[in-house]
DNA sequence: TCAATAGTTATTTTT
DNA sequence: TAACTATTGA
């Protein structure tokens, strides 16, 4: 049942040929078809600056352009400039496109996530910050398991004291910049909150690890403790630009005003947009974009507002929807491309009619020429998939749904990690209990019991407190510990390929499942494991965050302003024995930590994009649908109560029209399953709040609750029903993480030789004979070629390619390399 | 130590 | 409905 016949035909992408420009910029290449807006942004001289930049503004092509400008008009080096973002692929994006614009050194400079610059800070400064050199870093499964420890040892109630919720608290406790010590308990609830979060961050001091909101916290204490520390980095950082501000939270912009304050005169660039804050919920403040303008006296505000994306049909829905909220900023999106296609509306009787009318549109898109992947189903939340994948897998169409389970956080993959881990510090208890007793080994609950009894007594590590527990069970973990030292035994001097490879077969990982019936498609993400690990030692720079220390690029000033040699000579520790700095193992730890992998659309694959509202978000496509709008769902019941709530789910709604280029739809449904229950839904009052002139109904509009749907429903679920145990078997193959879809290495982008050879011809002169690109050789690995060499003095160091031992960062101070011909 | 069973809960989630 | 957790029984 085609619901409508097809009345036009879809319009190949028409192609948004820029408009003449009114304004012509000058002569420099890289500033050629800037709008107006954009130049006056990318120019902007040495001042805080905000830029408001509307969906499909080109922010991102502002944000590098800015950066490569500034560079080629020698206002600033590599060293000077920081730009965060929150996303690893947004910061990726950015070095991609710089790389492509300017010869820079892409490792000199200090672009990268939130987290990721604060781990390289910490890196560096790992004594001052009161770490071990090696931490590692908790992922959100770690830190709830964590404190699921803390509140067992603690003999509390976890009915009570829900280990998710005591994760949020803590979370929350440190974005607002909070201690134990500093939070006041009204109540008994939280005052024994309070008591875990103390607990659980001795216990992450005795195990030397860290998690995300760690991370930052740390960083912004130490910057703001020591002045000397915050003097060097205020000095060095010229210039400084955010993404997404309107997604950061409070203790990022402290973390920011750390680095650099106002009034201190450098070039602060905020880039946000406040109609697409999505993230109220995890603890983004709006607020700190109007906050920022005040404090740092931002004398203008640039708004981008050209939008080169959306037809205008679509545009004008967005506007006229986002104008109901308070408070904005106020910004209006304008296009030159024409009204385009009408939004297209469309009722049905049942979720399952909805999703085989969707499929039906879809295909028939397809079939007029549009490719599988630039059409996105959209939905509230990840619930609403289960029958438009139904419907799709049912009929044979390739779809990728986004958002399940991520790389580095499969089980299996968490396993062969957390052997890893336990090689690198054998005091990480998360790890060991992760691993202790699987693949099964004999050692029950009750001895793990009684070994976390022994360790809490003497303040020790499970690993270490294994000694102490007698009988079976103390033998069997006997025979744990000398699994774990006969791996860090075994693996000494392999290349991380063969040490991972090395701990997947001696840990009995590889062998259980193999055993397992449906062990093999795990077996295949190991073997994947080993690629990504390949893959990121392969990478130019791999360890570059332990490597990029602040020390040679101390700016003069800065030590004659006070930095203490001491802080400066803290940052390196390299290995006393081979002088290896950063083990290539515990760098690809950090890395898995901090970046789960991808889960998104296998490249080649023509598959229908299906994905929540909120991971669409800073991607377009020509086709979008907007599925489930319905009261109750979007906007979601439990964000209607409050006029914030509601504005935030306006917002969302807001950031799903604009990821459509040429065709929107947006559609609902009578009835839909939720909870095992039939809803009835009225349909959202967004639809309402949209020009009717933009619309096009495929329906009748206000369709009364019709004849017989109820039939029609009870049927077509009967028809489903059958299926249901099927569904996802259809999905397309997931991607691979290593080989395929590994980030393109810094090494492949083009980095222009003549800047990278002169680089290295400089400092090859420093250093007694040593030539990039010639051989050397190591007491300890052997021969091996030289790939980099940077720093002077005390502080020189060679990254190395020793073959078999792989690529390593060695201190030229402590490593003894000899040049061979 | 495991597998079966009962009970419970149901937005969104860049790191 | 279905997915996840916790408990129980073999």
């Amino acid at each position: 049942m085609s619901p409508h016949p097809q009345d036009d035909l879809f319009a190949p992408a028409p192609g948004f040929a820029a408009p003449a420009p009114a304004y012509v910029p000058p002569s420099s290449g890289l500033l050629k078809g800037l709008n107006p807006e954009q130049h006056a942004a990318v120019t902007l001289g040495q001042e805080p600056a905000l830029i408001l930049a509307g969906a499909g503004s080109g922010k991102t092509r502002v944000l590098t352009t800015r950066i490569a400008w500034l560079m080629s008009q020698g206002l600033v080096t590599p060293g000077g400039v920081m730009a965060v973002t929150f996303t690893n692929k947004a910061a990726k994006e950015m070095v991609t496109r710089l790389s492509a614009m300017l010869p820079v050194n892409v490792r000199g400079m200090w672009i990268g996530t939130f987290h990721g610059l604060c781990n390289r800070f910490l890196r560096a400064h790992w004594k001052l910050a009161g770490l071990p050199q090696g931490f590692q870093i908790l992922d959100a499964s770690d830190t709830v398991s964590a404190i699921k420890r803390v509140i067992k040892a603690m003999k509390l109630d976890e009915e009570r004291y829900v280990p998710k919720q005591v994760g949020w608290f803590i979370a929350g406790a440190k974005e607002d910049g909070l201690r134990p010590k500093d939070i006041e308990a009204r109540d008994e609830q939280s005052r024994v909150q309070v008591q875990i979060y103390q607990a659980y961050e001795d216990q992450c001091q005795r195990e030397g690890v860290v998690d995300f909101a760690e991370l930052m916290l740390r960083t912004y204490e130490l910057l703001r403790d020591n002045a000397a520390l915050r003097e060097h980095y205020q000095h060095r950082f010229q210039y400084l630009l955010v993404d997404e501000f309107q997604d950061t939270n409070k203790l990022q912009y402290a973390w920011l005003k750390m680095f650099a304050p106002p009034g201190r005169g450098q070039g602060v660039f905020a880039v946000g947009d406040d109609d697409q804050s999505i993230y109220a919920f995890r603890g983004a403040r709006v607020g700190n974009m109007s906050d920022f303008e005040r404090e740092y006296r931002v004398k203008r505000v640039v708004k981008l507002e050209q939008n080169y994306r959306s037809f205008g049909n679509i545009l004008d829905a967005a506007n006229e929807l986002i104008s109901r909220n308070s408070h904005r900023l106020g910004k209006n999106l304008r296009t030159e491309a024409g009204p385009g296609e009408p939004v297209r509306v469309n009722e049905s009787a049942s979720d399952f009619a909805e999703a085989q009318w969707l499929l039906e549109e879809a295909q028939a898109l397809h079939r007029q020429g549009l490719a599988r992947q630039e059409i996105a189903i959209l939905y509230r939340s990840n619930a609403q998939s289960r029958v438009l994948e139904s419907a799709l897998f049912n009929a044979g169409v390739p779809y990728r749904v986004y958002g399940g389970l991520r790389f580095f956080e499969r089980a299996e993959v968490k396993h062969a990690l957390a052997y890893l881990r336990l090689i690198e510090n054998a005091n990480d208890d998360t790890s060991f209990l992760r691993v202790v007793n699987f693949p099964a080994r004999g050692i029950g609950a009750r001895t793990i019991e009684l070994l976390q009894d022994a360790a809490r007594i003497s303040g020790r590590s499970l690993y270490q407190s294994v000694s102490a527990v007698a009988g079976k069970g103390g033998s069997n973990l006997a025979g744990f510990v000398n699994l774990v030292e006969s791996m860090r035994n075994l693996t000494q001097g392999l290349t991380l390929r063969e040490i991972i490879e090395q701990i997947i077969e001696t840990s009995g990982l590889a062998e259980f499942y193999r055993n397992d019936k449906d062990g093999a498609e795990r077996l295949e993400n190991l073997a994947e494991l080993v690629n990504a690990a390949e893959a990121f030692v392969t990478q130019e720079g791999f360890g570059k965050d332990a490597v990029a220390l602040p020390v040679d690029e101390l700016a003069p000033g800065a030590i004659a302003e006070g930095l203490p040699r001491a802080v400066a000579a803290a940052a390196v520790t390299p290995d006393a024995e081979t002088g290896e700095i950063m083990s290539p193992l515990a760098a690809f730890l950090t890395h898995a930590s901090l970046e789960a992998g991808d889960n998104q659309a296998q490249a080649g694959q023509d598959a229908i994009q299906l994905m929540t509202v909120h991971s669409a978000k800073g991607l377009e496509f020509d086709a979008v649908f907007i599925t489930g709008l319905e009261e109750g769902l979007f906007p979601h019941e439990n964000s209607m109560s409050d006029a914030d709530g509601l504005e935030e789910e306006r917002r969302l709604m807001y950031v799903a029209i604009t990821r459509a280029r040429q065709r929107l739809y947006l559609s609902f449904s009578q009835t839909r399953m939720l909870h095992g229950q039939t809803r009835y839904n009225v349909k959202s009052r967004f639809l309402e709040e949209l020009p009717e002139s933009a619309l096009k109904w495929l329906t009748p509009r206000n369709q009364g609750f019709g004849s017989g749907f109820a039939k029609e429903y009870q049927s077509a679920w009967e028809r489903g029903a059958g299926l249901k145990s099927v569904v996802g078997a259809g999905r397309v193959e997931k991607p691979a993480y290593g080989a395929a879809s590994a980030t393109p290495s810094f090494a492949a982008a083009p980095v222009p030789k003549s800047m990278k050879q002169a680089a290295a011809e400089k400092v090859g002169a420093e250093h007694g004979g040593l030539r990039v690109g010639k051989g050397v050789f190591h007491t300890k690995f052997g021969e091996g070629v030289l790939m980099t060499l940077e720093g002077s003095g005390a502080d020189a160091r060679a990254q190395v390619n020793f073959g078999r031992h792989g690529m390593k960062w060695l201190a030229l101070s402590v490593a003894k390399l000899t040049p061979i011909d």
